[in-house]
DNA sequence: TTGAAAGCGCTACCAG
DNA sequence: CTGGTAGCGCTTTCAA
């Protein structure tokens, strides 16, 4: 009842040896001779001995400890990631840290503050709005999963990235070998929508190639927190104004979705009178009654190369190539 | 560059005042002067002082993380929940740590050693096989979810379920409500299927009242992680077999989603032929595009009541009650 | 009401 | 190859 969990003196003291030598052993560092090393490790086993990581941490002002932050973890296509990137974490000896802002953004900073006081060893930003504000003095990997921040070359960081551009290519290339020719997007409207979005890129460029010229009038736009219904209602409005396409691109399975819904709703049949195409290859995809052509993203890809680039920063403090890209995949199905 | 990050120590300097003193203001621990607090807090603020987790573990031997273990973190129905959990623990200045094992329970061990090692000062277990074992020597609070250990009387535990008698008893009721009688239930098979389970329990006793037989031949039954299309399978092995019911309720969305499929495809018309209800009000269950009834669990209380224990438990070392149950209700949609 | 000081468990430096 | 030991940043007795 009263024992306490065994410490590196206790193991010390069993095995004749100091606590320094001890920590050597476990840590592969420093020297030892092979007998001491033997010893000590059984005792450790011996004893179930686990090293206390909050002192390693206190002491060495670090762990393994990152920090993954998201906004919406209760979207599929997050969640999918995060807990890719927490598997990988966690086989590479990391324990990730999830920070769900949501949608409470003035959470965020008192989030950063508590988890940074937990010495993360590097942060995980999934597509979250702000750039992240490092605390002074405390300079730790940052590594940017689907959002590139404006200026990657200053400290540690590093972005990577699934190809919009080709995704909204292959997207609307399914579309026109399918046979359309009045090709419209689904998409969210962002606040800043300075520059054309990188999917919409792709589409036109797609359009383009094809000699396939594009009204613009006829895709859609929804807030950026849209739900199924709001996507409901939005196509439904522009169907209604008579501006109907006989392709949809639509941002992400659950737009896609929706999309069907309101075209099947007015008599208009999937596949046969327009064609859709999804993104994400969420669940729902493939548990509808038609299943649902989309793009696929490679998460598992991503997720290892951004623990990667993680550890290669921690050791090298540097990267040979601070932006990667990953290719998607159309997933052919029943909609187009 | 070179700044560090404030530490109690420079906050005492710039105060004129001890650490203790410092710490006992943080704390709101012993007595101070208000002046004394006053002068304390300022100079925190503007040096954006942060107190250090790592230190505060260490010294206290408890932290304010505490650990969340569930085996399949990509189940919606647990994502939803976990989600919930790690945004009431934020609520109430806790961080959650979630232990996503899988799969591979052989990592369970693993992964434990690493949590407690971080001393965190309780641990949820989501539906999770297997009894924790706490390391001898750290008697944390243990709050299972949706899983009743054997013996909840020893140690700092409890218990929070939702009451899956109720939602087979409730489901069940909607399916005689809508007419049927011939009713089934599709359900995963677990290994040690000793009792039956609670969910067959309440469709039963409904059965019971309304003085319907049941014939358990109807019934299908798919692995411990049965998928989609193993559902479909199933279920159309035993309409191919003859043995078809008129009501299923299905113990998940999914499956329900799987089984209006294959009575679809087989030519049998959901609700006019057969009806279908699924359970946990997972989003499918209203993306379909006819939507699902379903049974709802209260999700958000239960997260609350889970973290409200937790926070019991380390204060007073004892529960008045250390098993809640949550009741459930029913969510008539269009397969009924 | 306050301060001095002991240590939480560990690592890393410096001597030997 | 090994041991002594300072100290990571904090809390908490004990004494003033």
């Amino acid at each position: 009842m009263a024992k306490q969990r065994a410490t590196i003196q206790d193991v010390a003291r069993m095995c004749g040896v100091s606590t320094a030598t001890v920590s050597r052993v476990i840590n592969r560092n420093g020297r030892f001779s092979p007998e001491t090393e033997r010893q000590v490790r059984d005792v450790i086993r011996q004893l179930g001995y686990v090293p206390n990581q909050t002192a390693q941490n206190l002491r060495t002002r670090s762990s393994k400890l990152a920090g993954i932050l998201v906004s919406r973890l209760s979207y599929e296509y997050v969640n999918q990631i995060v807990t890719q990137l927490e598997d990988e974490l966690f086989r590479q000896g990391y324990i990730g840290i999830v920070c769900n802002i949501g949608d409470n953004f003035e959470n965020e900073q008192t989030y950063l503050d508590a988890v940074f006081s937990l010495n993360i060893c590097a942060l995980f930003v999934f597509a979250s709005g702000q750039p992240i504000q490092l605390p002074e003095g405390r300079e730790i990997p940052v590594i940017y999963i689907n959002r590139a921040p404006e200026n990657l070359d200053a400290g540690l960081c590093c972005a990577i990235e699934t190809d919009s551009v080709a995704a909204g290519y292959k997207a609307c290339r399914e579309l026109l070998r399918a046979g359309c020719r009045r090709v419209a997007i689904v998409r969210r409207q962002f606040g800043d929508s300075r520059l054309p979005r990188s999917r919409e890129v792709g589409f036109m460029k797609a359009l383009q190639e094809q000699g396939v010229t594009c009204d613009e009038r006829l895709s859609v736009s929804v807030a950026e927190n849209a739900q199924y219904g709001d996507v409901y209602a939005a196509v439904g409005e522009k169907l209604d104004a008579g501006l109907a396409a006989d392709g949809y691109f639509c941002e992400s399975d659950i737009f896609a979705l929706s999309t069907i819904r309101c075209l099947e709703r007015r008599g208009l049949r999937v596949p046969e009178d327009v064609k859709v195409v999804g993104c994400n290859d969420l669940s729902v995809a493939q548990y509808n009654y038609r299943t649902i052509t989309t793009v696929r993203h490679q998460t598992e890809a991503i997720c290892r190369q951004a623990v990667e680039n993680m550890r290669r920063l921690l050791e090298d403090g540097a990267l040979e190539q601070r932006h990667t890209v990953f290719d998607v995949e159309l997933v052919p199905r029943e909609t187009t």
